[in-house]
DNA sequence: ATTTTTATTGAAAATCTTTTTCATTGTAAA
DNA sequence: TTTACAATGAAAAAGATTTTCAATAAAAAT
């Protein structure tokens, strides 16, 4: 997702356009993986060398509101940010690199029916994600 | 899962018992809600009252490794924990109360198969939780 | 262009959570 | 019992996030 469309977003809701949030959304819109708001901090710095930590954990706040963002769940972090995918998807994380992508399609209408039936449960939402490795880090042991 | 049992493994993994340690045993055993450190703490006090948060702290880690207890992950925090189910099962959240059942039987090769296709990675650990509504919390709105 | 308004900034302080330190206590083995 | 040392909780330290606030800069108004 070009940076571009998410400073647009952030315009079209009224949000100022500063040179520290163009760090910040250049940043992670050019990250395809999880970033903590200190990666964010540590990446945006170098070419924005004034920015601080603290506008970072707002504007990460802000692009998560308008969904450009999603937050990330790891066995070892919850507090880690990556561009969004568009509509409903589930995400495939590399264990070694951190590399994310996305994939869509799951059918588990037969599972979530047979588990409503079983509990007496409505279900409302649902989270599916996958770990492994990326092609690179299979051939890297 | 009977506290008993709890107290046991810690026991055969050369952890002495101890009124602090029976007092976060017995919480989080007759609790069918991810708790975090902090509510452990309140509860346990109840009966146990000059228990420390250190302790609960230091009680959960060894749960968790022994793989008594496990954690929960939730839109609003990931520091909660629960009695552990036995073997690979997925948890069914209620969203008013909090209420966690267990459930199996998830047959997703078919998609893993296809993702595995499409993506070039392979797929060691899969994540999969749903959130709704339990049948008490379905009548009272 | 210039001025005005007000959202945004970053440093510092405050808050909240988790971990470490350490003298004392309690458990289990000898 | 006595002994060895794991475990405890208070306090301090460390880490992460949020709040405060005076200065600044973006956008609107002139
Ligand atoms: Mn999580
Ligand atoms: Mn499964
Ligand atoms: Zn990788
Ligand atoms: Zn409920």
């Amino acid at each position: 997702m070009p940076a571009q469309t998410w400073l647009t977003a952030l315009q079209e809701n009224g949000y100022r356009l500063t040179a520290s949030r163009r760090a910040v959304v250049e940043t992670v819109a050019a990250t395809h993986r999880a970033l903590t708001p200190l990666e964010v901090f540590d990446l945006a710095r170098e070419s924005h060398p004034e920015l601080g930590l603290v506008t970072v954990y707002r504007t990460l706040e802000k692009l998560e509101e308008l969904h450009l963002i999603q937050r990330v769940h790891q066995p070892h972090g919850c507090q880690a940010f990556i561009s969004a995918s568009q509509g409903h998807q589930h995400l495939l994380l590399c264990r070694k690199c951190g590399q994310v992508i996305f994939f869509d399609g799951d059918n588990l209408d037969g599972l979530f029916e047979r588990v409503i039936q079983d509990s007496g449960y409505t279900i409302q939402e649902h989270w599916l994600q996958l770990f492994g490795l990326c092609p690179a880090c299979q051939t890297t042991p």
